[in-house]
DNA sequence: CGCAAGTTTGCACGCGATTGCAGAGATCGA
DNA sequence: TCGATCTCTGCAATCGCGTGCAAACTTGCG
């Protein structure tokens, strides 16, 4: 790694017989030079084997072309959904994603946020946990911009993405109760993020409209484990609920299992389940999971068009901009009627 | 992105009243700075909210620290769990990881291999997809390290790890047989990467060895669908067979799926499967899947591991190293006996 | 106190690129 | 033919940092 093996522009130059300033604007898009120019600069180029190092290129455009991703739990289907399709996106809008993994310890979205800072990153783009306000506002201050998708937060300066968590969960307590069902529960983790948090209210504000109160159990992290585990209980006390909502398909798919393999329970027909995210195993046979589907692509390509688009920050406060998208019921086979 | 908006060492030094090299120093482990002026440094550096640009950094020392995964079908479980690993450990290793996706387009490893080298990236590991030759030999020549995962090839130069993918598949046909199933199939994908194509070898010459003709069929990618799409042409066979061995954890779940569900067929009773990776989904109870473990941590850690140490390559012809691992069987329920 | 050895520190150069500025040609109309 | 205008091109400054080298300072010991 230490001696040299790139040719540097300089080198191209020489071997061009121009400056080095023309071989910089041959790589530049929207620079003045002429054909001829340009002609012997990429012959020269490809014979050297000359790439353009982006690392002095972003030294001195104040501007790396990095965007680094902040997410937790990378190997959730969810997660990684959502982050295939937002490198995706990243890539063609001619970036590159840095991905920083953080744990659930707290302080480590910090550690990234610095990390990305260190690397001059243009944007940060955080799809779990929540930056210190401090950490944030220093990236807000040194010209980064800061997207946070379903950390619905009042956090003034960066792009807010989220759902309508709350609508949603009270459009299928409806849904429940024209299937029949009155003893309704909630299965949420311990995580308390504000979307499941948002969920959660909902469900209970809306069923409570009609009179029906929900049972509802928090337990360990929001995955197919606490799933198993929150069923184990609900599913054993004497009022055993006959619909439950599963603050996410995870949850959802451990609960069907432990309510159809070890309570012997039918879904839907002595128990109606419905989850939210619309994974991938939502949809296998097994599970056939109603659930609300998050619009990963939406939420991609707001997120990557408003990085690429120097936004209209125009207004007054520079608040920061929220956009809140709809999560539309997918129905499958684990309500009954429909 | 344009006004200028860091502190640089030059104004740390300035108000530390210190030389710009003492600062430098300062942040450089294992240099030669006095407490005092450390103290200074670290003081003024706070109050300025100073960070390292390691963009220069980078460019000084032909160094970036950044790492380049180069990956498709991000958000397939045993991808994502790998992408997780990988990054965990990279970042323990005080190296940052860059994500490539290359889906949805051809030459895009190519590509994506570019890119690398344009941010001076010290490494590049590849979780999918081969390169050609002409730009790993690029790679290589360049200083850049090169992790092959899972890509059986002769490719000199880059660090290759594999399993023994040829050999596990031998391991299941004597589970197989020691079921008493005698009709074998393999169900594999048409993507004909190394590793697939090794297992289904070993598979066919194990049974071939015991007498036993396998009969094998490929189709579509590497998911879910594809598993269901095989089994239905399968399982509508007139000589239906009693075992299958999946080449794919995903491959596996599709299967069972619909030989469970539209065809009314008892696993493991009626029909023997198996998979290979042990996705979480494996494990969940509606599957139960026996199947072959990828050694996810193993892997990430002897990638990363080559990657930080300067690897002996004092080997003569620096032909590169190969690394071997072993895929363990996973005991679970979807064979008879055990 | 004097000198050798060891520890810090500052200077200045280089890493590989972008870009404002001004000069050099080229084109064109009168 | 002569400016005027426009297109290219090279010069040199700059971005933020690392590091060799030599000067300055500290320490220890006789």
């Amino acid at each position: 790694m230490s001696e040299k093996v790139f040719a540097s522009a300089q080198e191209v130059a020489a071997r061009a017989g121009v400056s080095r300033s023309a071989v910089s604007r041959t790589f530049t898009p929207g620079a003045s030079v002429s054909a001829e120019t340009r002609r012997r600069v990429l012959e020269a180029a490809e014979a050297l084997g000359y790439h353009v190092n982006e690392l002095a290129r972003g030294l001195m455009r104040n501007e790396s072309g990095i965007v680094c991703l902040i997410v937790s739990d990378v190997a959730t289907p969810y997660r990684s959904h959502l982050l295939c399709e937002l490198t995706l996106l990243l890539q063609n809008a001619g970036k590159v994603a840095m991905l920083i993994n953080t744990d659930r310890s707290n302080g480590s979205v910090d550690r990234a946020l610095r990390q990305a800072i260190r690397y001059r990153a243009d944007a940060s783009i955080i799809l779990s946990g929540m930056p210190d306000k401090s950490i944030a506002q220093l990236c807000l201050r040194s010209g980064q911009r800061l997207v946070l998708i379903n950390r619905d937060d009042e956090e003034p300066g960066p792009l807010r993405i989220n759902l309508d968590d709350y609508e949603a969960a009270g459009r299928i307590v409806t849904a429940f109760v024209r299937a029949g069902c009155r003893r309704l529960a909630f299965a949420n983790s311990e995580a308390g993020t504000p979307s499941l948090m948002a969920r959660e209210r909902g469900f209970v504000a809306a069923a409570s409209a009609l009179g029906i109160e929900v049972f509802v159990e928090r337990h360990g992290w929001t995955g197919y484990e606490a799933g198993k585990a929150i069923a184990q209980r609900m599913l054993t006390r004497a009022e055993r609920p006959d619909a439950v909502f599963c603050a996410t398909d995870l949850l959802a798919c451990g609960f069907m299992d432990t309510a159809r393999h070890q309570f012997a329970l039918s879904v839907p027909n002595q128990l109606c389940l419905a989850g939210f995210d619309d994974i991938e195993q939502a949809s296998w046979s097994s599970y056939n999971l109603t659930t609300f589907a998050q619009p990963v692509s939406a939420i991609a390509s707001k997120a990557v068009e408003w990085l690429s688009h120097p936004q209209p920050e125009d207004d007054s406060t520079s608040q920061g901009q929220s956009i809140r998208l709809h999560a539309e019921l997918v129905w499958r086979g684990s309500i009954r009627g429909g």
